[in-house]
DNA sequence: TTCAAAATATGACATTTGTCATATTATTTT
DNA sequence: AAAATAATATGACAAATGTCATATTTTGAA
């Protein structure tokens, strides 16, 4: 790749801020842009017809979300793109990822990467909606939450993203009455601690163990 | 690309044939290969520890299956190729494979599409499979089948895949009775006849309303 | 601080789906 | 054709999860 063809590509690479309430963009709108997350986290969200809503993945910094299908042929966003708080995102054009990844074949293989990692992790996910049940589910997002966003204290693993009860239940495929039930449960087991704003997970081996268990506690 | 490089590719490339009963590969094998399916169907299955199962795609003529995340990281494969029936595949070499790859922009950004299109797909499912009742997955089931692989009839669209209500019950999530249960109601309401080898939807329409519709029926 | 909104909690009950047992019908194989 | 196997069917009951109502607590904003 010459100076110039890197020169074309950074400035059609812009920085976007966005905040709570506000959308990165919505289930239907026109896909025009590849972006990345360089601060914050996104909830990928998609509804149903009656307006129930499921969280497919809390992007954090690094990620890219192209809705690559909708980005090449030119169909509409099949999810929403929502900030978690204050968030920042790279936004490169249609047109300048398209000549990026043409010239640069390290950046192509990249990206296959990136996308065959979400796709094995998607389809992880689809097993486990399809399979277990709701405490597994929940307790299985509450492992991968704390080794991918946790930071060590002294109760145990504190999550790095704020969750409410229906975030979880959301994420997890389940009404929030029932992610409440099931947390209170967790909580009496000495399993986790905390609501919403520090969310604690204090017995990670057991919640791993449980993950994969039969008979409901 | 130069005659050389694309001739040392072509040596690469092998044909593989496997019949009923044989395995592709299977969850926690080496991943060494690329594959395209030229022949027959090959089922994409993954299972948990208590030994359930899941179907996670039907894979058609054309269709990749490269298990990207485990030909490029080295680790195992994360799922069971299994064929349906006689199956022909292409198999390249990890190194082929990467090779041409970076050789080859316009195949690079092929495979790109084609993975952003499956995340899609697998996120989609998984959205049904966290939101839709078991009616609802198994409509929306018989309705992409329907399409994607349906072949015009008299008395309906007759599906041209082989499939058991087990089978089905894999796809969406359920048990073999329950698949069995509301595959007799479908049948009882003229949404669809027949079994295994056999599988005629006769209301397209109809299925797609059920699919997105709240009251079961 | 005080108030309003959001989040968590809990009970009673309905619905959905699973489990297990057993029977019947198709399909393959011998 | 007969036997063996696989697939479909059905009932009775158990377990999981959803629904709706309402209360309490926590958080954030004026």
């Amino acid at each position: 790749m010459g100076e110039q063809e890197r020169r074309s590509f950074l400035e059609e690479l812009t920085e976007a801020h966005y905040g709570k309430g506000q959308y990165i963009f919505r289930q239907g709108d026109p896909a025009d842009y590849f972006h990345i997350v360089t601060r914050g986290s996104v909830k990928c969200v998609k509804s149903s017809p009656e307006g129930k809503e499921c969280t497919l993945k809390v992007l954090m910094p690094g990620d890219l979300f192209c809705c690559e299908a909708a980005v090449f042929d030119g169909s509409p966003h099949p999810g929403t793109a929502q900030p978690m708080g204050e968030v920042s995102v790279l936004r490169l054009s249609k047109k300048a990822y398209f000549d990026m990844l043409r010239s640069n074949p390290d950046a192509a293989i990249e990206v296959i990467k990136y996308l065959g990692n979400r796709l094995n992790e998607v389809q992880e996910q689809a097993k486990i909606l399809a399979l277990d049940r709701a405490d597994q589910r929940l307790a299985t997002l509450l492992v991968n939450l704390a080794e991918r966003t946790g930071v060590t204290e002294a109760q145990g693993i504190r999550l790095g993203v704020r969750l409410t009860r229906q975030d979880m239940a959301n994420m997890v495929g389940v009404t929030t009455e029932t992610a409440i039930r099931i947390m209170a449960r967790f909580k009496k087991l000495r399993l986790v601690s905390g609501t919403a704003a520090r969310l604690v997970v204090r017995d990670l081996p057991r919640l791993k163990e449980l993950a994969a268990m039969k008979p409901s506690l």
